[in-house]
RNA sequence: GACAGCGUAGCUCAGCUGGUAGAGCAACAGUCUUUUAAGCCGUGGGUCCUGGGUUCGAGCCCCAGCGCUGUCACCA
C-alpha cells in the first residue's frame, strides 16, 4: 500500500461520504455535452445577452465559496469558462445535501463535473454559466499542482519540474495547456504532408517495424527476438530498403510515416525513437526532390503558422522558396577557406587536426568530410538551405554523381544549424550496389559499429530492376521542434524515453 | 561517458558562520448569495533523495550512491 498524502486521504474520504449519500462518483451514462468554453464565450453577444441554455463538462480548477454561492472554473477541451453555483438554484427543494456537502466539501479540484445552466456576464464582467444542475461525473484521488494566473497575467506556482512534466504527461496537459498547441501544430505538420502528398497521388504505405536485418542508415540497432521462429529480429533503423522494394514493384509513389529506432545516445535532439516520412518517387532525380522538399516545407509553415516566417529562439527562420543552394565542398571552403575537393584521406586527416576536429581513427575519408561539415558548417547554417554532392563513402544508398567523379547525388536540408532532411537520387545499380554494400562492410571491420550490411534480399530486388528514383527522408521530431520553437525533442513527443521511475516504496 | 548545478510540505520556493524546519498557494474547521491568485479567522501537514561518516548536535560539513537538469562528448 503507497503511501498517502494528507490530501489523498482526505479525497479518499470525500468519495466515501458521496457514496454513502447514494451517488456514483463514476457514472456510466453519457453526459449530453451540447458546448465549450471557449465557443461559449466567443459566441457570446454581450450587446444582447440572451441567457441561451447549455450543457458543459470538465474538470473543476478552482473553488471559490462565498456562503450561500460559489463560483468555480470548468476546463474542458477547449478552455475554461467559471460556473456560478448558487445553493438554491442547483438545490430548489428543501434538501440542500448536494450543495451543502457533495459541492462544498466533497468535490475537489480536479474532479469532472458537468453543468447545466444559462450563460450570463457577472457584474464584474465575466462569461459565467449560471448553474440549475450540478453533477460529479468522476472523482480525482489525487491533486493536481496547483497553478494559479492572477490578474496580471503572472503565473504562480507553475508545474516546471521537467522529469515530473514527462512522466506524468496526463498532468502537465492538464495544468501547463499552452504546451497542448504543440502537439496540435505537430499533427497539423503531419496533415499537411499528407494532404500535400496525397494530392500529387503517392501512395501512403506501411512497412515492417520488425526486420530480421536492419538497414538504410547508419546506426546501431536494437536487437530483439522472435520465439516461434527462434531468430534475431531488429527494430527498424530506417524503411528505405524496404520502400523501394515497393517502387521495383511498381508503386511509383510511395511514402511512410515510419517510427524508428537506433539504439544510440539520447539528447535534447535525439530520443531512441523518433519518427521519419521517407517518399520515394520513379523516374525523378534529387533536384527535382530538392524543388518538392522546399515546396513541401513552405506549405507546413503556411499550414501552421499562416506565414513563411518562423521564430525558433533568437532566430526568424523564412521558409520562403527558394532556398539557397552549397555544394558540401563549397560549404566547407565558405566557413573555414579550405578547399577539400582533391584531397585523399591522408590529407583529409591533416586538414582535420588542424581545424582541430577530433578523428576517430576508424573512419574512413567520408565520414571525416562529415566531421568537417558537421563541426565547421552545419552549426552555422540558420536558415533553410541545401547541401549537395557528398562523397560517395558516406552514402551507401546514393547514386554516383552524372558528372563529379567521387560524389554522390545527394542533398540535405539545414536549417537552425540541424538537419532536417536527406535525400538522394537513388542508386539503383545492383552491382554497384554490392559493391558499396562491402565497402561497408569493409568499413564495419576496421570498428565502424554503424555500418551498413549487406542485405542480399534487397540486392536481388534492385536486379529485377528498379526505375531511377529520387528519395527522401525527413526528421519528423526535428522539423517540428522547429516549426513549434521547441528547444528539446521531448518537448514534441508526448512520451519521451525516461529511465525508469525509482519504485516507490511499497 | 566527462564536468557543473540541483534534490526541503500536494505545487513553487526560503532556510545565515552546523543548534532536529518556514512562507504563499493547496488541504482541513468556521464565516460570507457576483467572486476571480476572492476575503476574514483558526488548524493540521515534512524518512529535509538514500546510505555511511565527522560532531555533544547535520537540511547545512565530508564520502559513496540514486535521480533530474545543463554543457560537452557520442549520435547521418
Amino acid at each position: 500500500m503507497a503511501h498517502l498524502s494528507e490530501q489523498e486521504i482526505n479525497r479518499r474520504e470525500n468519495l466515501q461520504k458521496i457514496i454513502d449519500l447514494g451517488i456514483n462518483p463514476y457514472p456510466s451514462e453519457l453526459f449530453p455535452v451540447n458546448a465549450y468554453a471557449e465557443e461559449i464565450k466567443a459566441s457570446f453577444n454581450p450587446d444582447a445577452p440572451d441567457e441561451k441554455e447549455v450543457i458543459v463538462a470538465g474538470r473543476m480548477m478552482s473553488h471559490r465559496v462565498m456562503g450561500k454561492a460559489s463560483f468555480t472554473e470548468i476546463q474542458d477541451a477547449s478552455g475554461r469558462i467559471q460556473v456560478y453555483v448558487a445553493r438554491d438554484l442547483i438545490c430548489p427543494g428543501e434538501d440542500k445535501t448536494l450543495y451543502n456537502e457533495v459541492f462544498k466539501h466533497y468535490l475537489d479540484l480536479g474532479d469532472f463535473i458537468g453543468v447545466r445552466g444559462t450563460v450570463f456576464v457577472t457584474k464584474v464582467g465575466e462569461i459565467s454559466i449560471r448553474a440549475t444542475e450540478l453533477v460529479l461525473l468522476s472523482k480525482s484521488l489525487k491533486p493536481l499542482p496547483v497553478v494559479k494566473v492572477d490578474a496580471d497575467g503572472v503565473t504562480h506556482d507553475a508545474f516546471t519540474d521537467p522529469e515530473q512534466r514527462y512522466r506524468r504527461r496526463y498532468v502537465d496537459l492538464v495544468v501547463n495547456r499552452e504546451i497542448r498547441k504543440t502537439f496540435e501544430d505537430r499533427t497539423k505538420m503531419y496533415n499537411s504532408m499528407r494532404e500535400y502528398l496525397n494530392e500529387k497521388g503517392y501512395l501512403e504505405v506501411e512497412t515492417p517495424v520488425l526486420q530480421p536485418l536492419y538497414g538504410g542508415a547508419a546506426a546501431r540497432p536494437f536487437k530483439t527476438h522472435h520465439n516461434t521462429l527462434d531468430m534475431t529480429l531488429y527494430l527498424r533503423i530506417a524503411n528505405e530498403l524496404y520502400l523501394k522494394r515497393l517502387i521495383v514493384g511498381g508503386i511509383d509513389g510511395v511514402y511512410e510515416f515510419s517510427k524508428d529506432f537506433r539504439n544510440e545516445g539520447m539528447s535534447r535532439f535525439h530520443n531512441p525513437e523518433f519518427t521519419q516520412i521517407e517518399l520515394y518517387v520513379a523516374y525523378k532525380d534529387y533536384e527535382w526532390m530538392m524543388n518538392l522538399v522546399e515546396e513541401l516545407v513552405e506549405k507546413v509553415a503556411i499550414d501552421i503558422h499562416q506565414d513563411t516566417k518562423v521564430t525558433v529562439g533568437d532566430h526568424v527562420i523564412d521558409f520562403k522558396r527558394p532556398w539557397k543552394r552549397y555544394t558540401m565542398f563549397e560549404a566547407i571552403e565558405h566557413f573555414t577557406g579550405i578547399d577539400i575537393s582533391e584531397m585523399d584521406e591522408a590529407a583529409l586527416r591533416e586538414t582535420a587536426k588542424k581545424l582541430e576536429i577530433h578523428i576517430d581513427g576508424s573512419l574512413g575519408k567520408g565520414k571525416i568530410i562529415d566531421e568537417i561539415f558537421g563541426e565547421k558548417c552545419e552549426p552555422h547554417l540558420i536558415q533553410p538551405t541545401f547541401i549537395t554532392d557528398y562523397p560517395v563513402e558516406m552514402s551507401p544508398l546514393a547514386k554516383k554523381h552524372r558528372s563529379k567523379p567521387g560524389l554522390v547525388e545527394r542533398f540535405e536540408a539545414i536549417c537552425n544549424g540541424k538537419e532536417i532532411c536527406n535525400a538522394f537520387s537513388e542508386l539503383n545499380d545492383p552491382i554497384d550496389q554490392r559493391q558499396r554494400f562491402e565497402e561497408q562492410l569493409e568499413l564495419g571491420k576496421r570498428g565502424d559499429d554503424e555500418a551498413m550490411v549487406l542485405d542480399e534480399d534487397f540486392l536481388r530486388a534492385l536486379e529485377y530492376g528498379m526505375p531511377p528514383t529520387a528519395g527522401l527522408g525527413i526528421g519528423m521530431d526535428r522539423l517540428a521542434m522547429i516549426m513549434t520553437n521547441s528547444n528539446s525533442i521531448q518537448d514534441v513527443i508526448f512520451f519521451p524515453q525516461m529511465k525508469p521511475e525509482k519504485k516507490q516504496e511499497a
